[in-house]
DNA sequence: CATCTGACTTCAAATAATGAAGTTAGCGGT
DNA sequence: ACCGCTAACTTCATTATTTGAAGTCAGATG
């Protein structure tokens, strides 16, 4: 991730979020926060090798999106579990989205559900400033004039 | 991506869908579609590496979210042009919620803006089934018990 | 104090991305 | 028809990233 924040990206907050969140298996391990994981142990079973891991960790834990928190089981030495910070609670609609596309194009698997605590499916949706519901193929994307953002 | 689609992330529409869009430089030329891009030499002006291109274009092609589609200008010669497909077009919620997150966490840059054709501005939320907005922090990612997902 | 286990590091090998240098095809002019 | 020009790709050797295996380290157990 370094040809992909030149001139013509940096200012572009996908750009720069794929910079934290692009690097392989760094949404996986998202994915596994939300589900619950918090240790070292428990993130391998998902197939990231070791010497991966612990990079991408660390280079969660260093953007911020989780937090290295000690704890102790009876009988074990202490260890540091990760725990998602309110950065990392914030990414889930990105995950959503990426669920919501492979569920639509990839079938067909469909081995997650996204639901409020009381259990009430929910998706993903645009709305507008009113909070109404708008289709998502009435909705532009577009390059704010951002006439402030000098070169140097 | 290989490793990622060991048994444990298989059923999993997010390791699924970053198998298509996880590689480096998809969402940033799904960006440049969804603002008008449809050329060769105008993706080429993010400052992908020509080798990239032609991959990353055929990846995207093959997977279904872009289509060549044959064009003229005068007194040019007959090129090709990408353009985007509804199962394109439906990846934008994953640049919304990349775009949301980036401009909450990676300040001080903001440089586009979701709107609706009549250019209302729009946000990415969770809704429920009735259409009511859902506050994210409410919501919770959870592994479906999935009994008929047979290997086959 | 030797052994065991979980959590990491280190390192060489495999894989993927990059930049430079081709290659190909059609147009315009002659 | 031939030549040069340009856009759109390929190919290839270099460089960066990911990987698996093996090693390190700290504390609990015996």
């Amino acid at each position: 991730m370094d040809a992909m924040l030149l001139p013509a990206n940096r200012s572009c907050p996908i750009a720069r979020t794929l910079g934290v969140l692009g690097q392989k298996w760094n949404l996986l391990l998202l994915r596994e926060a939300f589900l619950g994981r918090t240790k070292y142990a428990e993130f391998l079973r998902i197939g990231v090798p070791t010497a991966t891991l612990g990079a991408r960790l660390q280079d969660l834990v260093d953007a911020g999106l989780l937090t290295r928190h000690a704890y102790q089981e009876k009988g074990e030495r202490a260890r540091d579990e990760y725990l998602l910070t309110q950065a990392g609670r914030d990414a889930m609609p990105i995950l959503a989205a990426l669920i919501g596309w492979g569920e639509t194009h990839l079938p067909p698997v469909t081995a997650y559900a996204m639901t409020t605590g009381d259990g009430r499916p929910v998706r993903l949706a645009f709305v507008d400033d009113t909070g109404t519901v708008v289709d998502a193929d009435a909705v532009a994307i577009a390059k704010k004039p951002e006439g402030a953002a000098t070169p140097g």
